[in-house]
DNA sequence: GTGGTCTAGACCACG
DNA sequence: GTGGTCTAGACCACG
């Protein structure tokens, strides 16, 4: 599990933790029922607050990531490698529906920002 | 000019602003030279605060879609249709890069990403 | 908006507020659109953190009961009747799937759990 | 005897374990001065603390369920059948005077409640 | 030792 | 003045 916090950007904390530790379960990285480390350990190491840690649990609980045995711990959900698939396109389509609203209003059509992407990809 | 503003958008209501007028003016909807209303009549009709609106007008003039003449009110900013779109991709790819790292971070090839785009445009 | 808060049940303070809060608007005694008090203030009221007050309100609405304006309050949703109806059975049954499971367990056939509501439902 | 752990269940592990012995002697599943196994027995068996096991006794004695031999070990209490048939109401009703409070509070008349629960007994 | 809940503060963006 | 986020503590149930 590894995970880094930007104190400088404008993204919660809990939700950059939301976000790295999804997409580490999404593709693979944590394996079914991998155990994470204790809440108050991360928020250790991080240097943050147990509660902001907590924040972002639920959250990942809300989505099915991950789940919880109190006075266990927090364990990676298992899913089937189908169902990781559907949670990556759940969570791109959800932004993906925001974003393209703002491009659209810009001006630009489908083909202006399949061609924006392409240099822009890296 | 036309406005619609969300209250229940996450959205902060300058930020709507914003990106309403900056895209009519991108799209030629409005015309250089074009003298935007006053800031308390727009606050009047949109029920929204007047330091909301000024605060959008900065975010316009900094930007360079508007400037203002103490006194007189604010103009659109006489720009060529090459400037135009110039500013267009500017404010697209000031997102795009940012909205690219999430869908690399997802794990989302090039293509993936493309081929949600183009199902998604509508 | 009545609430009662009770600190010697070992029900959660915030599911106290939710369910006291969410029922109100199910039964119509808070009406569409209504500016719940806010959070600091229902927070010193009733003498509790204001995190916890904080924390109902993110559930009331996850669960579509209320909606927020940053800088302006918390609204209750604009449900049309039907919808209203719909909540309460949706609320009723999540809970009912459960303890129904718990009386079959101890071998009550459905004559004999409906037999005991009708004496106890007072 | 019978016992099935869910340790994903937001239900503690003891009260599991008192509901499952509890129906079982209540139902006659298990005859009267029938023996339990050692409490380390089925803590190795159902993989928990030796605790929880002991925790769910007590309540089973508590309850008049069972009796304790110091150094023979623990055995199903001598009910007569109607002494069960009481027991199962106790369980019952303490339960349900708690559930009642709730239903009536989302606004369920009492033909609300049983209508509900004869469509969601199976 | 683990997570669950709660407190009493703080600073911030938005309006 | 409003909600959003965060902190550094505390006590609890469960195991």
């Amino acid at each position: 599990m590894n995970i880094v916090i930007s104190n400088t950007s404008d993204k919660p904390i809990y939700q950059q933790l939301f976000e790295q530790i999804s997409a580490q379960i999404i593709k693979g990285e944590l394996e079914r029922d991998f155990c994470l480390p204790p809440i108050r350990t991360v928020a250790k190491e991080l240097r943050i607050s147990v509660i902001t840690v907590k924040k972002a649990w639920e959250e990942l609980e809300r989505h099915g990531f991950i789940y919880t045995m109190v006075g266990k711990g927090c364990f990676v959900a298992s899913l089937q490698p189908n169902e990781l698939g559907n949670k990556r396109q759940e969570l791109a389509i959800e932004k993906l529906k925001i974003d393209i609203e703002y491009y659209k209003g810009l001006g630009l059509s489908t083909e202006d920002l399949l061609e924006l992407i392409r240099r822009n990809y890296d």
